[in-house]
DNA sequence: TTAAGATTGTTATAATATAACACTATGTAA
DNA sequence: TTACATAGTGTTATATTATAACAATCTTAA
């Protein structure tokens, strides 16, 4: 658990408060008044809380959440879950579905150590209406 | 098997005979002399072709490949591996794997009609470098 | 044939992300 | 403690990716 800079502190604590993904230009504005002024300080955050696994890119959407999932543990297999309606992501953080995918083999026998699978449908909210 | 307009041909047609993904950008400096001027030509025929299932987008590269699983029935079900040196990027169809996430239910249940999952390695030519 | 829907062409602009350079802080080894 | 490497910061400029808005044209099914 390594210590965070400063810039990476502010961005993380503001992401990690968020119930949302946040993008990268909604992170600036938020962080305007603590002194982060300019997109490429954002981004260098952003880019080393994603390479520790304190936050991950949701690529469909390139906004930010924060890890949940068994304390930053997994910074290299993702998977999340996206309403397409709401927007709501969720995590998730299932035995089976990470145990089967780091045990995956493509045809020539060869593994990955690293994925990110993003699933969409309706949250439970959003399917109701 | 729906038609294509003009526009969507003639994108497809570079996309499908490319043997790496494209940017919207690469493809529109290739179609420039085919007429295609603008950006948003290139963006709204790119939509119509993910939506129809003849090509894929790779989020993590903000690039588009031809589908080459099962002649383009699955749309909504996507997996590909990419390498972390090449960029090669090869879509995986594996009837476990697809069977395996489209059954994928979440801790409340749910279950999910769409994904898109990106594996990261090295490819066999990067590995043995 | 005609009206709805899809597609096109165009200009402008929004949103996302990085290059380059100079400077500062921090940790580590001599 | 010095000095060196590494990581982080601040800043300006710019590159890359994507969409808004509007008018015109093509396609197709009733």
């Amino acid at each position: 658990m390594q210590t965070l800079s400063k810039n990476q502190q502010i961005i993380f604590d503001l992401i990690n408060k968020s119930p949302e993904p946040l993008k990268a230009y909604t992170i600036l504005y938020n962080v305007q008044k603590k002194g982060i002024k300019a997109p490429l300080q954002v981004y260098r955050a952003l880019d080393k809380l994603v390479e520790i696994g304190k936050i991950h890119k949701i690529e469909s959407r390139n906004a930010f959440i924060a890890c949940h999932n068994s304390s930053c543990q997994v910074a290299k297999a993702t998977a999340f879950s996206i309403c397409e309606i709401c927007e709501k992501v969720t995590e998730i953080s299932n035995d089976s579905l990470s145990k089967y995918l780091a045990n995956f083999k493509d045809k020539d026998g060869m593994k990955y150590i690293k994925y990110n699978l993003e699933f969409f449908g309706l949250c439970k909210k959003c399917k109701v209406k």
